[in-house]
DNA sequence: CTGAAAGCGCTAACAC
DNA sequence: GTGTTAGCGCTTTCAG
C-alpha cells in the first residue's frame, strides 16, 4: 500500500490480460493493465506509430491501413485504455474540475453540485469534491487539491467569504478558479452568479401588487448573499414603500430550526407583517413550520416567499412561492469560465454514443448586461436573472393597505 | 490547453514564484510549479537525494545534517509541491476515490455522501463523484473513471441493481469495488449495508407495543432496499401478528410526492391503517403531508415511521420516529474495505495540524455478526444495526387492539 | 553520505 | 510510412 510498493511486484509480463484474485480474496483487478508498448511488441511497430494511430494522430501523417488496422485490432482486443496519469504528466489535461462546496447537505447546493456534474460531464469532466464546511483547517483542501495540480481548474460553490485562509491561498493558484454563488465580492476571482436584486425585487413586487406593504425579511446563508438579499430587500422596500419596519429584518444562521426561530421573533413586531420575505429556501420552510405549529395561517394570514426554488419549494404545505434561477445555465457557465466550451477530442472507446455539444444548451443564457457589479473591482461577474415562481404561499393582503 | 503546451512555455527559472497572470488577463495562476530537479540545481546535489530528504526516506539511509537543512529550506521557500500525477505515475496511490451515486439530489445520498467525504479526508482522500442518474448511459460512468484507472477503489453509493451494465463492467474493474448501502445481492462486490430487516423490525415492534395492529407498508427506493425492507415487514408482521393486511404494501417511487399518492391509496383501503411503516424517510414526509393536506390527524389517527433520518426528519410536523443508522461509522467501514485503514505517511507540507487517526473512530462498529446475507453467495457483507429514534409521529393507537 | 541511471506510460520533434 | 530519441517529475536500485 506505502508510495512505489507496486513497483517491485512480480510483473507477470506474458499473462497480460489474466483475471487475478488480491491477496485477501477480492476478485477484482486484473493484472497489470495493458500499455502502448505491450501493443507495439505485439504488432511488431514501434510505441510512436501505435501512439499515432490510438490518437488519429494529425491526420496529415499517414499511416499504412494495414498497420493501422493491426494495432487497432490488437488495443481493441486486449482491451487497451490509455493512462491517463501518463497523459497528463505530460501536459494533458487530467479532465478533473475541482468543486469546493461548505456543505453538501444543504439542498440548495445538493442540486448545485448535480447541475455542475451534468454540465462537467458534458465536458468529459469529472467533478472532485471537496466541502470546506465541517473542517477545521479550511486551508487544508488546498493542499491536497489545488496545489496538488490534480484538477485542470476549481469551483468554488457557496460562500467562502468566512474562510480567507482559503481564499488567500486560491489566489496563488496554478489552475483558474471561479467562483458560483458566490455571494461576497471576491477581487480577482470571476463568478457567476444569481441577480440577487433583481430576485429579490420580483418577490417584493409581487407582495406588493397583492396589497402587502408591512413585509419583512429573513436573512440567512452568511455574508454575501444575506448582505445583497438583504440589501435589495432594503433597497426595494424604501423605493416601494418608502421604508423598511422597524424589526422586520431577522437574521438567523441558514437551516429550517432558524428559520421558525425567525418566524416568531417577526410575530412578536407590531404591527405583525403580513407578509415575509425569505433569503432561501431552507429557511421559509422554516416559517412556514412555524406558521403550521403556532396556527397562523399561510397564505391567508401570512404569505411567504421563498428563494432558490429546492425540490421541497413545490411540496410543502403550502407549496412555497419562491425564486428561481437557470442553474443549469449558471453551472456552464461557471465551467465555461473555468474551462472553456464544451468539445470532443477523444474518440469513445466505449462504444457509448457521444452527444454532440448542442449550441441550444446555451442559448439560454442571459447575462445581465451593465449589471457587473462595480464595487468588486476588476472581477469578471457574470449575473443571470433568476424568475419568480408563484405557488400558494401567496395571497392578497386581508385588509387592503395598511 | 493542448496536451503539452506546456513543455514550451518560457521557463522563468529565476523569479520562482513571482505571480503572473493568463494571456487572457486572468490574474491566477503562477510559472512553472517548483520540481525537484529545481532545488536540485538550487543547492547543488542530485534529484535523488532531494527526494530522499523531502520524503523522509528510509531513515536508514543518512543525511547529512546540512544537506538536509539546505534542501528543505530551498523547498519550502520555494514552496515546493510534488507533483502527484508523476508519484501516481510510478505506481504511488492516487488519493483519489470513486464515488458513483444515483442521484445526489436525494437527501439521504446528500448526506451519505458528505459521510463518505469526511471519512475519506482522514485518511487524505478525496472524492471523485460520478451519478449513475439522469444520465442515459450508464456505462460513461466507467470510461472515465474506472476504466481509466484515476480512482484508487471506487464506491457505490445506493441501489445499482437496475444498471446491469455498470456492474457487469465493474466485475472487469482494476480497482477495489465497494457497495455501500447497495440494496441487491452483488455477487463479488464487497458490500456495506444496514441491516434492514433489525431496522424494520424495530419500527414494528415499536408499533405493536403502542398497541397496532393495522400496520401498512410504503416502499420506494427501487429494488434492493424496497426488497428487503418489504420482507422484513412481512416478516415482522407475520411473525407479531399473524398476518399482512391486505392493500396494505403501497409501492411507489421514492419521493415525497408518491408517498403523498401511496397514503391517499392506504386510506382508501378498509379497514384503513393506524400505522404506516415507510421504507424511507422521503416517503413518510410524503405520507405526513398527506396527513396534513386531507386532514388526517397524526399521531393521533395515524402514526408514522420513516426510515434513514435525514436531516428533515427531525423538523417535519410533526417530527417523524424514524430509523437511524450509523452514516459515519458505515462510510469509514466501506472506504477501509477499498482502501484500507487511515494513514498518516505524507509530512504536513500546509502546516495545518494533522489529527492522528484516533482508534475511537471505529469503535462504535457494531457488525451483525452471523448475519452475512446467505444468499448473496460469496460476497463480503457487513452490516451496521440501526436504531429507532422514536420522535412524535408515533403515539397510542387509539382503540387498544383493533 | 551522495550521484548516476533507469524507468513508470505516453507524446512529439526529428530523423530516415 | 515508420522508427529513434528525448523527456514530463518522481523514485529507486546500484555504485561509488
Amino acid at each position: 500500500m506505502s508510495p512505489g510498493s507496486r513497483a517491485t511486484e512480480p510483473h507477470n509480463e506474458a499473462t497480460g490480460r489474466s483475471t487475478q484474485e488480491t491477496a485477501d480474496g477480492q476478485p477484482i483487478g486484473r493484472g497489470r493493465p495493458t500499455t502502448m508498448r505491450d501493443i507495439a511488441t505485439e504488432t511488431g511497430v514501434s510505441r510512436s506509430t501505435v501512439s499515432r494511430i490510438l490518437n488519429d494522430a494529425p491526420l496529415s501523417v499517414p499511416i499504412a491501413a494495414g498497420t493501422r488496422a493491426r494495432v487497432l485490432a490488437a488495443a481493441r482486443d486486449r482491451g487497451y485504455r490509455p493512462n491517463p496519469l501518463a497523459r497528463a504528466l505530460r501536459g494533458a489535461p487530467t479532465m478533473l474540475l475541482g468543486a469546493i462546496v461548505r456543505d453538501i447537505t444543504d439542498p440548495f447546493f445538493a442540486g448545485a453540485i448535480e447541475a455542475v456534474s451534468v454540465e462537467a460531464r458534458k465536458r468529459d469532466y469529472n467533478i472532485v469534491l471537496s466541502h470546506a464546511h465541517a473542517e477545521a483547517t479550511e486551508a487544508y483542501v488546498l493542499a491536497t487539491m489545488l496545489e496538488a495540480r490534480q484538477c485542470d481548474a476549481i469551483l468554488l460553490l457557496g460562500d467562502m467569504g468566512d474562510q480567507p485562509r482559503l481564499l488567500d491561498d486560491l489566489r496563488d493558484a496554478r489552475v483558474p478558479v471561479v467562483a458560483l454563488w458566490q455571494g461576497s465580492e471576491l477581487d480577482l476571482i470571476p463568478a457567476v452568479n444569481v441577480d440577487n436584486r433583481s430576485g429579490i425585487a420580483s418577490a417584493i413586487s409581487h407582495l406588493v401588487a397583492l396589497g402587502h406593504r408591512r413585509i419583512a425579511f429573513v436573512g440567512g446563508r452568511l455574508l454575501g448573499d444575506i448582505r445583497e438579499r438583504q440589501a435589495a430587500y432594503a433597497e426595494a422596500m424604501i423605493e416601494l414603500l418608502g421604508d423598511v419596519p422597524p424589526g422586520y429584518v431577522q437574521l438567523v444562521s441558514n437551516t429550517p430550526a432558524d428559520g421558525e426561530i425567525a418566524f416568531r421573533a417577526l410575530m412578536q413586531q407590531s404591527p405583525v407583517p403580513t407578509a415575509v420575505v425569505a433569503s432561501t429556501d431552507v429557511l421559509a420552510l422554516g416559517v412556514l413550520r412555524g406558521a403550521l405549529v403556532t396556527g397562523v395561517r399561510v397564505p391567508d394570514q401570512l404569505s411567504v416567499v421563498g428563494f432558490d426554488d429546492i425540490p421541497m419549494a413545490s411540496f410543502s404545505v403550502p407549496a412555497l412561492t419562491t425564486v428561481r434561477m437557470p442553474m443549469a445555465e449558471m453551472a456552464a457557465a461557471a465551467i465555461e469560465l473555468a474551462i472553456g466550451a464544451p468539445r470532443r477530442t477523444d474518440r469513445d472507446r466505449s462504444g457509448v454514443v457521444e452527444r454532440e455539444f448542442d449550441p441550444a444548451d446555451h442559448e439560454h443564457e442571459r447575462p445581465n448586461p451593465g449589471n457587473d457589479v462595480p464595487e468588486t473591482g476588476r472581477a469578471l461577474v457574470r449575473l443571470f436573472r433568476p424568475e419568480l415562481i408563484v405557488r400558494e404561499s401567496t395571497h392578497a393582503a386581508d385588509p387592503p393597505g395598511v
